[in-house]
DNA sequence: GTCTATAGCTAGATAGAC
DNA sequence: GTCTATCTAGCTATAGAC
């Protein structure tokens, strides 16, 4: 993929805003089309296995913008874990887009997408809570507690996105991400 | 929609497995007749209106099946208020099929489907948050907690469905649902 | 109420010029 | 790398016989 007059950061973000809005199945090639300013034959000069390509890039890109803005701010290892969880919480606010943004983690497993794609969110949503299990773990939550609210957390997130899409309301998203670093680290149910 | 070889209780059963399992964009006419085992035409006879009509006879056939699973239980004010939360997640391990079948509430908010269905969809939402609460309330938990606490009941179910669902097991689900009386009536968080 | 047949359209995908 | 034109298959929906 070279020089061209999008950068392709640039096409996969709108790819992925497209496939978040729409669905994998409703995210048709005409819509694709118009959402990143391209025809059909560039985007297939791009993605040469088409709407198939596209949705496996725009994932690996949603992982991508996810460990930047979110996971990364977990690893900072030089912050405490209530600040890193703070700043995982502002990235989430950010990739979700305040709540009005969905999340490929639950588009992509429906139907025939995820056939497609179901082992590769299971690995993602997998990794998220082990990360997000160490931090709590770090900021002295016993093992098995800390692995079983770090669950809680992306069950959480998931079900707000859920909640504030059927409400048409960003609350339901904002409380939860609000509320995360202090389930998370609150003290009690020892293990 | 008079007699017919299948009630028509069956046929919407059938219609509103198909839409969960492949969502609304996904579950095309031929997905449907074959799920339903009625033709085209059988299926134009008893939703003039073609897929729309379809699925939202579907939205309201879950909500009637929601309603005696799940709520009904929740209704019933010769029980105390643990039981009927007990009783309600023995209905939501059934309505959701231990955690394999999708919730529409989920699905039909996406794309297209949620310009036709969000409102609706929205108000059930409200509905049960209101039921839960009353029944917390009725408790011992105060108004605002019981509210509170209702909203995350609802963000745990609609969360861990998507975690069940990505990960390809039901323990998420499970461990929700079973958590849910003790989360809705556990002491504290006076308000 | 169910059938066959088909209209009319849009889907995803491809070919070849430039 | 982008364009126009086009293919086939699938889609929703309808018509009319039975």
């Amino acid at each position: 993929m070279p020089s061209s007059a999008l950068p392709k950061q640039e096409v996969l973000d709108r790819l992925m805003a497209a496939f978040r809005q729409f669905g994998y199945d409703g995210a048709s090639l005409a819509r694709l089309s118009k959402a990143t300013g391209l025809g059909r034959s560039s985007l297939y000069h791009y993605f040469p296995n088409g709407k198939e390509d596209m949705a496996a890039a725009v994932l690996a890109n949603a992982g991508a913008r996810f460990e930047e803005m979110v996971l990364a701010p977990l690893r900072a290892e030089d912050a405490p874990p209530r600040e890193r969880l703070a700043r995982m919480a502002t990235g989430l606010g950010a990739f979700y887009a305040d709540g009005s943004a969905a999340c490929l983690t639950d588009l992509f497993a429906i139907g025939d997408a995820g056939t497609l794609f179901r082992q590769r969110i299971g690995s993602r949503i997998q990794a998220f809570i082990e990360l997000l299990a160490a931090v709590a773990a770090e900021g002295g939550i016993g093992r098995e507690t800390a692995e079983q609210r770090a669950e809680d957390a992306l069950i959480a997130i998931q079900g707000a996105l859920v909640l504030s899409r059927g409400l048409t309301s960003p609350e339901p998203f904002r409380r939860v991400v609000s509320e995360l670093p202090d389930r998370l680290l609150a003290p009690g149910d020892a293990d």
